[in-house]
DNA sequence: GATATTGTGGACCGATCGGTCCATTCATAT
DNA sequence: ATATGAATGGACCGATCGGTCCACAATATC
């Protein structure tokens, strides 16, 4: 894959340029954003845009290659059959918590998330796209669990995977718009917590 | 309130205009849905159709009233003040399979449920209107779970109620595509099962 | 059968959409 | 200074949107 002609543009207006268009797709979902509302935002006329972008979807890819797709690497790099029962929840709360510094670090990807987020039942398919690794992480990690039985064996690997994406979800919105405060105790209390809430769900019923 | 002039149409063409404007609805989000499609799939012009609906959101409304409403009606007469630290959970599963039933009696209701589901978010905001009540009776079940000491007090009414809102409808979601077999036995044990994971979730933690 | 009311087809409207096109401007390298 | 390619402004395109309007058809009332 050639470099993306977009990465020419200076630096500083793509940044405000990809600004615009998270808030824009965030807040009306990719196909209701309207494009020429995000480059009137920056300034940008249409043969500007078009002569970085091949069209709408490449901005929504481009902002999701810059941000996102590190997270799936190190995601991808995760094996989740070298869990024990007893490494088990401790991994995955390890990883949670390691996941939440990389975001700390920067910002901006919450944004970038929640865009992802919101636009994964969009009908384009887009999204679907790129979610199919992480996907299938989550349901290696749920039939790996279920081997070891740090995973409940009653209810179908399907249903527990939208059950704790929805929760996820959920929680990350939560937090997005109700945790200002960045005392570091109250974030690692929160953290764990909720795992606990997906241990909850998720581990073995009697 | 004069009742709405659609009700003189002739009831099977309403319920055929009603049925493909639901799937519409569900499918694209109310922005994205084409009210010339949804007319056009029935046969009926647009003079035709704004004889009978001011606007494309009265449609949208009609549906619910029509349908959804009932519901709402059934909820905002449950008193969750009268249950007690032994009848809570009992009396929640109690009214989980009633509304089960209801549901079950009349099959289009799941669509028109889920349509409402897959707009909550949209910017128009007439959904979030119609789900003030429910999402109220929602807030009062866990505050007075609270005081009783069945519901968990270590995190915020705010959050429980997003993550429970999101595990209902990634369950709901998820057995509607899922749950073909009209088994009663295995319907009201996924029920209990469903109940029991936001017993999970919900209750105290030591 | 004449009259009034209700229902209907379809042309039309302004707005907005994503996307194209081209003439011009700007930066850079020789 | 000039040639060259990248960058830009802005008019324009066809399609689609929700919604309006009016002339005509159907139905009911007398």
């Amino acid at each position: 894959m050639p470099p993306h002609p977009s990465l020419k543009m200076k630096p500083e207006r793509r940044t405000r340029l990809f600004a615009a268009a998270t808030r824009e797709f965030t807040e009306l979902g990719f196909e209701q954003a309207s494009l020429n509302k995000i480059i009137s935002e920056v300034g940008m006329s249409k043969s500007s845009f078009y002569h970085y972008f091949g069209n709408k979807t490449e901005l929504f890819e481009q902002i999701f290659a810059q941000t996102l797709a590190p997270i799936t690497k190190i995601a991808e790099a995760f094996q989740p059959e070298i869990l024990t029962k007893d490494t088990f929840w401790p991994g995955i709360l390890m990883a949670s918590k390691g996941g939440g510094k990389f975001f700390a670090s920067q910002p901006e990807i919450f944004n970038v998330g929640r865009m992802f987020h919101r636009n994964l039942n969009e009908p384009n398919g887009i999204c679907a796209e790129m979610m199919a690794s992480p996907l299938a992480l989550v349901s290696r990690i749920l039939e790996h669990g279920k081997t070891i039985g740090t995973i409940r064996n009653d209810l179908p690997t399907s249903l527990l995977i939208e059950v704790a994406m929805a929760m996820g979800m959920a929680i990350d919105g939560w937090a997005v718009e109700n945790i200002q405060s960045n005392s570091k105790n109250a974030f690692e209390d929160f953290n764990e917590k909720v795992v606990g809430m997906f241990i909850n769900v998720l581990s073995p019923k009697p």
